[in-house]
DNA sequence: TTGTATGCGTTATCAT
DNA sequence: ATGATAACGCATACAA
């Protein structure tokens, strides 16, 4: 049980610490001979580094922190977030890098974010699904730690960003092909992501021609089925009832389905709907859900490179803004009309 | 940026490095002076201690390691684990320990889940969702560093555990005293927790004078409503059809929704179904699904209070069996018959 | 090619 | 009540 270090490799192998220090990280200044007879003496012995002792050498920590939390203090509920975070996580882990998660307020240390990376000398931190307005976000943002953002654009740093703007137009595309033009959109909460996605709805559907009048856009909050539910009543009391319905995510259609099957609509019989995510939920659904799927993994892939990318060359840095795609997942919940 | 240590604080205060050490941890053996006014220095000059420096000197790192991972390697993406995960994170914090995720083979280091747990380490460890059979597993369980186990028994270790014996005594009550005679059970893969509820169903069932025919027990797969959408079939292709059907979890009855819309039988007027987690989409769905809710913050918060009281008091522990139970969430998916 | 010496920031022991 | 000193495990500049 009791650590084995690199003085007890030396002393078995009869060369110093310094030695054994140099051929195990392969440096070349080592005699082949002499380097393979201590790697193999450290396997025997069940050598393993010290992560503590090696970041407080190097002041590097081979640690990444993971900021992720919205106001529910559960981002990981989300299947979205979730995916992201996973394949971050191993993205990270395949380049050498392990995760910790960054809070506020650990045990009876009052700390803010930045305090909490620092203390745990994180080589770098993503953030994502969190109240971007935060001051103590916005310090960690301004500091002098690598950061990426996910989904949210900070000046000087390098973000990751669904292409919520292209997903609309292809979204508004495939609903005008099949012959719609009273399509209504419900968007979720007031952020960068919606005010890109609504723009872009909006343009796209000018760009086809077609009118949407105020009152097809609602607002409703992400994930949230019961807002977007009551959206989809005040969309089907209008006078002239939009033909298609866009909802703010997966999640939230199923406040829609409610609704809609209150009052006897059958989709896409009867009204056409569109969902956003691509969660699993949606394709389990009957009839399957018309979707667009961001390609989360995708951008936890990205986040953790570049962030490592960044910590690695920090000479090369630039900061840049990564657009990941993700495409329409075509189910059977919008029509031809 | 640069970090400020105990020695900076030392020099500024006109102390040693020592004495600023003992008045920053609250040792009594400082002048309540000397004390209070190296800590306001310490916070003037926006100190922060080293976690890297702590962990190499007291050989306590206040980091837990997180082993959650199943085949799919995403973990993360059941809301169960990602409920469980999340309250065991924010307890842990409270508690003031941080939270890294163990794994395999860090960059091209290989290693197992001792040997990683070991390199950060980790106080102690929580596992989950994960192939308990994995000898690498087996080897972190019999390991000399703390573990906690979810929803998996082994000796000598502490495992937190949903009560999935009661909550199938509870469900058969229910269905029970709403009628039901004939109930099938479809049952997820073979573990230990599949076979708890399977046997406990097959008890409560023979307490309440149920016959229970082989062919009402169906086997499938967790999370995947394919697999349960075809035992349904099997189930609703019976000379004696079920009137009520329990199903291995919530996403998976949305594999049986499809296959009971299909043959135009209606929930709960032609069958009678439960689900199991109590997810939220089991709650959004129309009718709302009656399921049983595990108490998935509850599992997550014991087992890093569990984990962190055997941490702090190594001589007191003794390994627990901690049941924790839920509660019938009753929807309108079970009919009186 | 190998070894010596030093220090990373902290805590603990032992003096004073 | 305070301080000098050493040590935790490792990496590196420099000497040999």
């Amino acid at each position: 049980m009791s650590m084995v270090t690199m003085k007890d490799i030396a002393v078995k192998c009869g060369v110093s610490p310094a030695t054994v220090s140099k051929a195990l990280n392969g440096h070349s200044d080592i005699g082949t001979d002499t380097a393979e007879h201590i790697r193999s003496t450290a396997r025997e012995m069940g050598y393993l580094p010290n992560a503590a002792a090696r970041a407080l050498k190097t002041n590097r920590s081979l640690n990444l922190g993971v900021l992720f939390a919205d106001k529910t203090s559960s981002g990981l509920a989300h299947e979205y977030f979730s995916t992201v975070l996973n394949s971050f996580k191993v993205e990270a882990e395949r380049l050498g890098y392990d995760i910790t998660f960054i809070s506020k307020d650990i045990g009876n240390f009052k700390m803010d974010y930045y305090e909490h990376a620092r203390y745990r000398n994180c080589d770098g931190v993503v953030i994502a699904s969190i109240d971007y307005s935060d001051p103590s976000v916005l310090r960690l943002i301004d500091s002098d730690i690598p950061v990426v953002t996910i989904d949210h654009v900070f000046n000087n740093r390098t973000a990751i960003l669904s292409d919520n703007v292209q997903s609309m137009v292809d979204i508004v595309e495939y609903v005008y092909g099949l012959g719609h033009r009273k399509i209504a959109f419900i968007h979720g909460e007031d952020t960068s992501v919606t005010r890109n996605r609504l723009a872009s709805f909006r343009k796209a559907c000018m760009n086809k021609g077609i009118d949407v009048p105020e009152d097809y856009i609602k607002s409703a909050v992400y994930h949230d089925p019961k807002s977007s539910g009551l959206a989809t009543r005040e969309l089907l009391a209008l006078q002239a009832r939009p033909t298609c319905i866009l909802y703010p995510d997966d999640f939230s259609f199923l406040g829609g389905m409610s609704e809609l099957e209150r009052q006897r609509l059958k989709v896409p019989d009867d009204i056409s709907v569109m969902g956003y995510d691509g969660i699993l939920l949606s394709q389990a659904l009957r009839p399957r859900l018309t979707t667009f799927r961001q390609d989360s993994e995708g951008i936890g892939r990205r986040a953790a490179a570049k962030l490592i990318d960044e910590i690695e060359n920090p000479k090369m840095f630039v900061p840049t803004q990564v657009l990941v795609s993700g495409s329409l997942l075509v189910g059977n919940t919008v029509k031809q009309v």
